[in-house]
This record gives C-alpha cells, sequence and structure tokens, in this order.
DNA sequence: AGTCTGCCAACTGTCAACAATTATGGGGAG
DNA sequence: CTCCCCATAATTGTTGACAGTTGGCAGACT
C-alpha cells in the first residue's frame, strides 16, 4: 500500500516565514522598510510569538535586519554586498560542481544534459535574453547543487544565497545578451560532468559564475554612471 | 570626545544564544542529547519565550535539531558532514584569502607576516604539534578572514563554520605532527599576500585546507579501523 | 504470550497581558 | 528663532498561563 507522505504539520512560525519571504518578493515590503511587530502580526493572523521566531531565523538569513528595542527592517544591501554574495556564490557552487562531479547518478547527469540539448533547440536561447531568466537556468544549478549530495552545501546555497538574490530581484543576471554564452558555459559544465571530472567541473563552473559576477558588475557600473 | 563603545543593551535571547554555545562547547550537552525547553529555561533563569528566538537562531547554525511537537536535541554531525564542512571551508577561505589580497591594508598585512616570524621562532612549532593546536592557527586565519572586509563572509566562516566545527570539537585539525608542514604553508600564504597576488593567495589557502580535511580524513579512517 | 487500542501525562506551540526602553513632540530658556 | 530638556505615547522585550499534539503505559482482546 502506498502511503500518501502525511502534510507535515502546521507550525505558526514555519508559515511565518514562508509568508513574509513571499511578500518581500512581491515587493509589498521593500528594502529597508520598518516592520512593526504588532502590524504585521495582525496581517498574518498570528501572534507575536511564533512571528518573533520566525524574525529570527530571517535574520539569521540576513534578509531582515533587527535592533534592539528600536525595531526590525527588510535588508537593503548593497552592490558591494550583492557582489560579494556573488563571489561566495561561486566558490560554492564550485565545489558543489565538484563534489556532483563525483556522486551524481548517472541518470542524474543524462538529466541535465538532456536539458540542456532541450534547451539549446528552443530558439529563446539565442534571442538573447528568454529563458535564461526564467526557471530554465535555475533548474540547472538546482540539480547540479542537488546532485552534490551535502545538504550543508544545499541549505547554503539554495536556502540561503539563492533566497537573498532572488527576494532582492537579482536574479541570475544572465542579462543583456549573454545567454548564448551562458549556454555554451552550460554545455562546458555538463561535458565535465559527463566526464566524471571534478577538477575540470569545479573550474567551469567557476568560470560561468565568475563570468556571471563580472556581467552584473558592468551592469551596475552603467546604471551608476546614468543615475544611481 | 571618545565614545566608549556601549555596552549592548542586552537582550535575554542574545545571552542565552552565547550561553547554550558555551555550555555545549564545555560539554555539558552533549551532541544528540535532548533538551526540554523548560528546564533549559529555569537553568538560564528566563522565560521560554527568548530561549525559542534563541533556539531558532541555533537551529539556523545547525548546532541543534528541532522536530515539531516532539522537541530539539543538540546536533550530532557525521564524519561525512565534517568533511564536506571543511570542502566548503576550503572554498569559503579561498575566496577570503582572495579577497584580502586585494583588500588589506599593508599594516594588517605586515603584522600577519610577523605573526608568522614570531612563531616560527618558538620551539613549539617543529614539536610536532603545539601551539596549532590552540589560537595561533585562530589568529592567523582569523586576521585573514577579517581582511577580506566581507561582513558576509565573516559570518559564514567564523559566526557559522569555525564555531560549528569547535562547538564539535574538530579544532583546526593540525595533529599529528603536521605543525611544521601547515607553518610552511602559511608562509606560502602570506609570501602570497605580500605580493597583493589574489590568484596565488587563494590557491596557496586552499592548498593549505585541503591539507588539513585529507589529514582529518585520514584520522577518521584511522579511528574507524580501531574502533568505530 | 503477544499485539493492538485507548487513555494519560508531559511537553511543545500559541496567546494575551505586563514591563522596559526608545522615539516624539511640546514647552521653556537662552 | 533655535536649541535643549522633559513628559508622554508608541513599540519592543518578557512573562506566565492556556491549548494542542506526541509518546508511553496499562488493559483488553486474539
Amino acid at each position: 500500500m502506498q502511503i500518501e507522505a502525511i502534510e507535515k504539520r502546521a507550525v505558526l512560525s514555519d508559515l511565518a516565514l514562508e509568508k513574509i519571504v513571499e511578500v518581500i518578493m512581491r515587493g509589498d515590503l521593500k528594502p529597508g522598510e520598518r516592520v512593526q511587530e504588532a502590524v504585521l502580526a495582525r496581517q498574518l493572523g498570528i501572534s507575536r510569538g511564533p512571528l518573533r521566531e520566525a524574525i529570527s531565523r530571517l535574520e539569521g538569513r540576513h534578509l531582515i535586519v533587527r535592533i534592539p528595542h528600536v525595531g526590525v527592517r527588510i535588508a537593503d544591501p548593497s552592490k558591494e554586498e550583492i557582489l560579494d554574495i556573488f563571489s561566495i556564490r561561486e566558490a560554492l557552487e564550485g565545489v558543489a560542481c565538484r563534489l556532483a562531479a563525483e556522486r551524481m547518478e548517472q541518470s542524474e547527469i543524462d538529466e541535465v544534459v538532456e536539458i540542456l540539448s532541450e534547451h539549446s533547440e528552443q530558439s529563446d536561447v539565442f534571442k538573447g535574453d528568454g529563458y535564461y531568466q526564467g526557471s530554465g537556468d535555475r533548474d540547472f544549478h538546482f540539480r547540479i547543487i542537488t546532485g552534490a549530495r551535502s545538504s550543508r552545501l544545499s541549505d547554503l546555497l539554495l536556502g540561503d544565497l539563492y533566497q537573498f538574490l532572488r527576494v532582492f530581484r537579482y536574479r541570475s543576471s544572465v542579462a543583456s545578451g549573454r545567454a548564448k554564452r551562458a549556454h555554451q558555459e552550460h554545455l562546458a559544465i555538463a561535458s565535465a560532468l559527463q566526464k566524471r571530472d571534478p577538477d575540470a567541473a569545479e573550474v567551469a563552473m567557476r568560470k560561468h559564475l565568475k563570468n556571471a559576477r563580472i556581467s552584473l558588475e558592468q551592469s551596475f557600473a552603467a546604471s551608476e554612471a546614468s543615475g544611481d
């Protein structure tokens, strides 16, 4: 008898956490904005107890900042912080890719390759930006990170960094006509995975993310030149 | 007027957090041990509210594990987890060392060099293990991480990983006569910093930490052979 | 004797009131 | 008119009590 996985017992602080992330991502709470516990608690329909637990955890993820006896505000990362996070991501996802080359099932690698070949057939890819802004790029990276079989790495990358970047709307930063080149970089990564070459896999992933960071850096410089 | 750094207004959940970490490190709470909120709260002399906030944050740092409606227990990391964390540390501290080569003040680099030369004069260093088990190694790494000027990186390395390793008594893993070699690796890192060569600095640091990881891996294998 | 069912105690999750601290705004002095 | 000080109000920090869930234990049935 196949038992349907029982739905996790709801815990308000968990729900509150997800809800807050969602609200920030939707833009209802803007970076730097002040948040009053009582107001937010009333909006969420819960009391301040579990809300404060959720806030404590979000503080650990740097999504909000709390000043004792003063209040909490939504984080407002500087460009330097964002770039530093990209450097961190570069290093971590490099390790993840190395481990993935060692630990992924063959079938998983095949799936990654297949995903890429499917995508290369879509004309969108070559239009400059299309699917790479969306779930396609995320899916590629997600599978490799998961393939590393390290819960700690997954937590850091998917739970912390990716969420942070998504919340503050710095999506994969594959913009401005980098899509085609990014796709080629993806192919290089997949090739290294197929060869089960950890060193090459790490190098390829790092190169890919370094280029993404440089691209973002340039777009920052450009926006700074026109109007902060 | 020089303002004396104002003592942070005490917030019970902050104090509780530090206290719990201290208690785990002292060994009063052992890995895997069950913890009852009410008991711990009474021992700390606070109520369950702030304690739960502290626990929420510690859960984010993977120092404790919470199961809804069941309870919390002190984390009990497996050897695989520890080794994965060393891989993560290798990557992150590599980036930190790269950034440090770019961002450290000259005076800071000079200090690092001086620390090392002082240490090399101490005969302890060459006795196999001595100061490298203690604060000397920590100080070296601490200064480089701080020199990276990235609060995110510092938080991750010093706040999360180092604390995690310290709590579970996997100190710098510079054991079994690796001290002399580790010292030479430190010299290589310092040399790269002096040359302001980010690539070399990152490579040197990664090599150093990779060796540390391998050393730990071997000591795991040895202990497994004798008696789990 | 072994296993299953239903109850009970203990513990976690949640709430609303209380205490402490900070921000604000008005009044007075210079 | 400006600046400083004090009182008040609003908001955060903390507490103890209440409600819901879990795991164990005793008793009954097979």
